[in-house]
DNA sequence: CGCATCTCAGCTATACTGATATGC
DNA sequence: CGCATATCAGTACAGCTGAGATGC
């Protein structure tokens, strides 16, 4: 048994503490993995929330992904610094930029993505399929709890 | 459906982005609970492994919970400040400090398994009870790669 | 000497706070 | 005016790095 780097049983007691091990090992590898491209990780899942959303603002942005609007413009200033992304600004409302993916970031995030998923293959590598599509369901459940587990209308 | 905080398909395909965002809800949950002991999560893991490993070394704690024994020195002197722990040179080996839960810190301990207990029920309210030790063993493999799921030999 | 332990100082990334300017 | 958007400045925390002192 050696041992465990979580081993006391009442630190195991507390799930969030797994969660926090889980999302370190899994961050590590992940980040590590997304730094070949010179990526982070926060900066993958915004280029993919703008590939997926189209023209979008900084808010919304921040909103889908889940981080503050004001981290946002760090984020948004280096991926248009590195031609990722396009920031202009939207003509229906001046308050708002429309980022735009670029082809640059696509091919970017084309890379990333694999790259990310070679990393969480090794993280779950001791995992069968069908205990990482139940891992992947009862973590979206703990995200987000107002969700039933029903049918997969993914 | 309204919209999911970790919306976009490719984010999605990240296991280890829904690990972050489960681990950022666990943890907020968590340490808002410990925070009305004046907690922190490393604090209180560090106080339980102290709790479980009697008089032990900061090199030991820090292996056993995984963090560097640099950052113990923080967490340790915290603890002592708060006299939840006692802290000894070890006349065995002088190099090492023998850190030792006092009488105030088991009682803290008590009050912070509470009450994290209490957000953890909170973090897995939308899990029955079979689901959340499912979670809980498939992240203790995620964490511990090397460990078989056998018979709980916890 | 090498090695482990402990401490200090600094850096980085993340996530928050407040304040400000602009436009709806 | 209230409200949303975007930007900048500062703060707190976690996790790392390097350097040094002590003792095995």
């Amino acid at each position: 048994m050696a041992e465990t780097p979580y081993a006391p049983a009442r630190i195991r007691a507390l799930p969030s503490w797994l969660l926090g091990r889980a999302a370190a090992r899994g961050h590590r590898l992940v980040a590590e993995a997304l730094a070949e491209e010179g990526m982070r990780m926060m900066h993958h899942a915004v280029l993919s929330a703008v590939g997926e959303l189209g023209p979008v603002s900084q808010a919304e942005l921040g909103r889908s992904v889940g981080i503050d609007p004001k981290d946002m413009v760090a984020v948004v200033n280096d991926l248009q610094a590195d031609g990722l992304v396009t920031r202009t600004p939207d003509p229906r409302d001046r308050r708002k930029n429309a980022i735009e993916i670029s082809a640059a970031g696509e091919r970017t995030l084309r890379r990333t993505e694999k790259l990310g998923d070679r990393a969480n293959d090794e993280l779950t590598a001791g995992l069968t399929p069908a205990e990482r599509e139940q891992l992947m369901a009862l973590l979206a459940r703990v995200v987000n709890p107002g969700e039933k587990p029903g049918p997969d209308a993914g």
